[in-house]
DNA sequence: TGTTAGCACTCAACTCGATGGAGTGCTAAT
DNA sequence: ATTAGCACTCCATCGAGTTGAGTGCTAACA
């Protein structure tokens, strides 16, 4: 049997129809619902086919058909045109906010949110190791050091640390120096122990200041590994009635709080850079089978990228969703683009 | 009529019951449930009069009965004895984050969460307004200027500037010594027109860069003012039955996802320092009416305070909650005071 | 006078069957 | 190939009946 462009037709109005409404939809209604002018009976021999080549689903015998994932996925692949959207609010904002990457990105999240009325997930770049970029210590007040350490990406990382005894502003000064010329431009696995030792050498009796200063360069690279996501509108999923349930809702809202397998997810096909579409199992996350997933990544620098997404119900407006995703994405490009120049 | 110790001793057999079950306990079960070999008949008789004084309510004729806020507050207050917990584990995953304000908090949140199986809240430090302690100006490259506000609590903030060209060396230079004079101890409010006019006037011809610097700085100061608020195991609340009805459960996590009004509930009543505890309508929180909240402040500094706190059913384990956190309030207090050493 | 046994009464929760409606599959006619 | 018609299925809903927990009251008892 072949899909050929009747069923098509047929097939679409049945997602289109059970989006708005979420419940099964019938043979009679789909007879109204398109300009095809066939009677239900002749639907129902097409529903009939179309449930026998896996695209929809009755839920119980003597009701409508919903579709299928794999209905989901013919749907999403073939049907779907990106639509401009009415997202110029976002913009406006998200420029306001955009010189602290954190708040940004939490601001991103909560815009999309808004917007779309689904939970949004959105993850910072996602480097493998930052390069230090530029070290600078400063004597805060007589007890207290403040060094701060910016990395590639120009993420700034401040640390205090006790001040020792009988550090004298030139010893600082000192060591300001040694710390530039040796470790700019070096990562984690590039500071290995004859570069330690050569800073060493090179601050005569500062040894004990460079292993905690090194603790805390370390520290400050190695925090950035874990990728940090961003969520909001974790509460969306509760107003559609088929993810509300007890159980499934819990599960969901958890992940979306904890965040534990969510990074897998984003991480998942990060190769491919357009736009991914998860549905039900298609999804790596236990909690997250009966939903959709729709993913997004954007460029921060070259070769460095982070993602958004959005998590809702499998009848999700994805015609929608791809759109505002889309824009979104390259709104975030300008922004860093820009931010670069 | 009067609450003596037999009524007293019937009371508080039906919260602690009530407090277990989560269902209205009657009178039958209260014979049992004491030791004080009454029959039903007698227990239903002084229900009768808890009821008339106002501290158990019934939900419908013909079933048991509950606390009323009335009866919650009255076991709070004069039940209650603290007890120690066997909360070592936190203290040991306390100082290993001891240093990252922002981490340190969600982790508290985090823990605290786990622990009791309730919704938490964890405030940082509520300064009225942070003066600014240090500014560090640097080029970090060709193009760019870094500065690094520090406030007081050792609140460190960064900024990324665009490096006006032709900005030389010994400019910075002086524009640190010159930020640092007039600016250091000053709070928002105390940099006003005529502190601007001079620093202008000492820093001849960086006027815009000095007006640029204000500006970043001015927002450092202000971000801080609306205190963050973490939250933790928003999804505990969807284990108790009484909350997990679909309206009250979306409107709480909700609530805790936004955190709008939950400053505000932190703030109430700040001038106390000891622990505190809502009982349904005594939140000033639309949403939790149907809850109870427990708060304890902790120090920071001298003189400055940040809040933890629990998001719980009405029926909740009163003295472990108030146990666990007398526990955690007094290792925040070791914490900072340490660091502060 | 305080306590208790006994009984009638109430009310939510549950079960069960009947009913109705939405939707299907099949068949025969067009 | 399409359609009208019909029997059939199954879920949702509603109401009646039942159950059980719990109360309030009264009368008897220590």
């Amino acid at each position: 049997m072949e899909l050929d462009e009747r069923k098509l037709k047929i097939l679409q109005a049945i997602i289109k129809n059970y989006l708005e409404t979420g419940e099964p939809v019938g043979s009679r209604t789909i007879s109204k619902f398109t300009d095809l002018n066939l009677s239900s009976a002749t639907i129902r021999n097409e529903m009939s086919d179309l449930e026998e080549l896996g695209y929809i689903v009755q839920p119980h015998t003597s009701a409508g058909r919903i579709p299928s994932d794999k209905g989901y996925r013919l749907y999403v692949d073939t049907m779907m045109q990106s639509r401009m959207q009415e997202v110029e609010q976002m913009w406006d904002a998200l420029n306001d906010k955009a010189d602290k990457m954190e708040t940004l990105l939490q601001q991103v999240a909560k815009l999309l949110a808004v917007n779309t009325n689904y939970a949004t997930l959105v993850t910072g770049p996602q480097y493998r190791s930052r390069k230090v970029k530029f070290i600078q210590l400063t004597d805060v007040e007589e007890t207290q050091l403040l060094a701060v350490i910016v990395l590639e990406g120009n993420i700034v990382k401040n640390k205090m640390l006790p001040l020792a005894a009988g550090l004298k502003k030139e010893d600082i000064l000192k060591l300001n120096i040694v710390l530039n010329t040796y470790l700019t431009g070096l990562d984690m696995s590039e500071i290995n122990l004859s570069v330690i030792a050569k800073l060493k050498e090179q601050s005569d009796g500062l040894g004990n200041v460079i292993t905690e200063l090194l603790d805390a360069i370390a520290q400050a690279i190695s925090e950035e590994e874990d990728i940090p996501v961003y969520t909001s509108g974790a509460t969306n999923i509760l107003k559609y009635p088929e993810l509300s349930d007890h159980h499934i809702a819990s599960d969901l809202l958890y992940e979306l709080e904890e965040k534990k397998y969510l990074t897998e997810l984003l991480n998942e096909n990060s190769e491919e850079h357009g736009i991914q579409v998860y549905i039900g199992q298609e999804t790596s996350v236990e909690s997250m089978k009966d939903c959709s997933v729709v993913t997004a990544t954007y460029e921060i620098e070259d070769g460095i990228y982070g993602r958004i997404g959005i998590v809702g119900p499998k009848r999700m407006d994805y015609e929608k969703v791809v759109g505002t995703l889309q824009t979104l994405k390259s709104q975030l490009d300008d922004i860093f683009k820009k931010n670069k120049e």
